[in-house]
DNA sequence: ATAATGTGCTTAAACGTTTAACTTCACACA
DNA sequence: TGTGTGAAGTTAAACGTTTAAGCACATTAT
């Protein structure tokens, strides 16, 4: 059961491997069109498949993607469970499998394996969601690829940049809240670190109570991880021990869920007691009972914009020189928001 | 910015490159223990990292591997929009990287796509998801490397199965109703196809009913897709028309969900007026509300225990000629099912 | 008639590894 | 003394491609 290699089909069509590889990569002028048809047929009836490790090893072009996603600490290294990776991925996938590349995909343990990964492999690009810290930016500039960075505020001249306006989606979800008559707002949240996109949405909240003219307390800020178990504890603190709030903004959808069965498990209805809006709009959300009130970005299209930033640097067509791509995102009103006399 | 390669350490180590690549390789016997520690400390000050593509293309290893997922028609070309696929590809990466293996994703398009990638690549062996047709695994088996089939009946030499007892779930699922006092009782589920696990549910839930004697009755089985969206509408229909029924089976939890919200939208409470319990423990069902009552299988240690099967095979340690692999399950009694006076 | 140009190929080197086969040297053994 | 053995390397071929350079021939231009 040997591979059928280049040299194969040579030997049966009758000519050379250069011709044969001519043929096969748009090089159609440096053969006959007869020669062209002897040498496809050939190849369909050998069923001849190239093998990119040669390919790979000489033109260094390897069609292969990285994938990177952060290990949450709390989930060790279960780099998918959060169902906005899955998402973003899905898109990603699709997309880059419709350009004829391949995806490799790695949770990002906090060693160096991604950089290994990228010269082992000669990624032709990466696409990186998450915030790390300095040496890791720094060491994706030392790989000298194309990089994607999804959901970063890291603005440098060598990366790209896919994501939403998360202060402006941080306010829009509060202002809702506020236009329902709501003033005393707590806000559940992640971590929230310089450049990351829930610090974006935590400025968003402020300003937005700025603009109404209430006032920021800090009470209200519940700040823990993104995850469904921090919604939980947060609700119940809420619904137990600070009456006076009517309103939270979860910064993503997972922990709304959380906060909905926090408070639910402490005897308060959403939205009948309590009013809660999320943050990203996953699948989940409109399937969630109550149906959640969110931000809405377009999670797939993020993964397939990403793609397309990247193919087109790497073929290295810029035409119009984006670093910086802002997806729109839009406030999607069900069920987990009512409105209350102010 | 060339890439270094292992020439540069040979020259800068002053030994050949022979000496290298058996010094990196587990030879150390090929090597004295001085010129084996300066190889290595000049590896390690070039910060040399091997080419996988060179590597692979003589020694036919690629330390790649292929995991696909089926596409959905409903979804077209999300693979990842399905949870139950995200959780089990989570615990097949964080597998596969501790074994220094890597991951390349792909849907399953239906066209031979995945073969081509398996010879592109060379890959050292597949994980494969679902159910396909029979010219898919003869396909597969031309490819003469080892593959792991998860969730799926088709027994053949050549290929390892992981999977559970889908029809004792089914059954257990239907049991639970019963003993809760619960006669009729639907079934919402996806394609019922030969060989695909929704079929051994079925089965499941049909000798599960006969053990107890109640007739089966045709009227009661839903069959669509494994969607949220079918859910929904059996969901409706069942709390429009069907006034009997007092208890649904859902072949998957996501099925579950929208039947839940089909019932609830039309006025129905689960589990008060009717009792859902489902099927597969996503890591949503557990958040859902009311937190769904389901027959648990443990979907992460499904991706981990592919991977281990997988490496043994790869490596030619086969041990315990394990060709088929069935993991626990068990019911998970919540919140979705309630006792009712039979 | 000669030169220039173009077409349709082929040859062979190169990409970065691994590994079988070979060399060299030191040492032990008879 | 010569022979055998083992240790510690080196040499070079091979893996399957791509591609620059070369070649033979036909056609056109001068």
């Amino acid at each position: 059961m040997k591979r059928i290699t280049i040299k194969d089909v040579a030997m049966a069509a009758g000519v050379s491997t250069a011709a044969i590889s001519y043929a096969l990569n748009g090089k159609e002028s440096k053969v006959s069109t007869e020669t062209l048809e002897r040498i496809q047929a050939t190849v369909a009836s050998l069923n001849y498949i190239p093998d990119f490790s040669a390919r790979s090893l000489v033109n260094k072009k390897s069609y292969l993607i990285g994938v990177v996603i952060p290990e949450t600490e709390e989930h060790n290294s279960m780099i998918l469970e959060n169902p906005f990776y899955s998402e973003i991925v899905s898109g990603i996938e699709s997309e880059l499998r419709k350009h004829n590349y391949h995806l490799i995909l790695t949770g990002m343990d906090k060693g160096k394996g991604c950089f290994d990964l990228s010269i082992q492999r000669n990624l032709d690009g990466a696409i990186i969601m998450g915030v790390y810290n300095e040496d890791f930016y720094e060491g994706l500039k030392l790989l000298r690829i194309p990089i994607i960075l999804v959901d970063s505020y890291i603005h440098e001249a060598c990366f790209k940049t896919i994501g939403i306006d998360d202060e402006f989606g941080g306010s829009l979800a509060t202002t809702h809240l506020i236009e329902n008559g709501h003033s005393h707002i707590a806000i559940v949240t992640g971590k929230i670190q310089k450049d990351g996109v829930v610090e974006k949405r935590f400025f968003g909240y402020k300003s937005a109570l700025e603009q109404a003219g209430i006032a920021y307390n800090p009470d209200y800020v519940f700040e823990d991880s993104i995850s469904y178990e921090h919604g939980v504890t947060a609700g119940k603190v809420i619904a137990d021990k600070m009456s006076d709030i009517s309103g939270v903004f979860a910064t993503a959808d997972m922990v709304a869920f959380g906060v909905v069965s926090g408070l639910r498990e402490a005897g308060k209805r959403v939205p009948d007691d309590i009013s809660v809006i999320g943050f990203d709009d996953i699948l989940m959300s409109s399937m969630f009972i109550p149906q959640l009130t969110t931000i809405r970005q377009d999670i797939k299209a993020k993964g397939i914009k990403a793609v397309q930033c990247l193919i087109q640097t790497i073929r290295g067509s810029d035409p119009e020189d984006l670093s910086e791509v802002v997806l729109p995102i839009a406030l999607i009103e069900r069920q987990s928001v009512r409105r209350i006399r102010a």
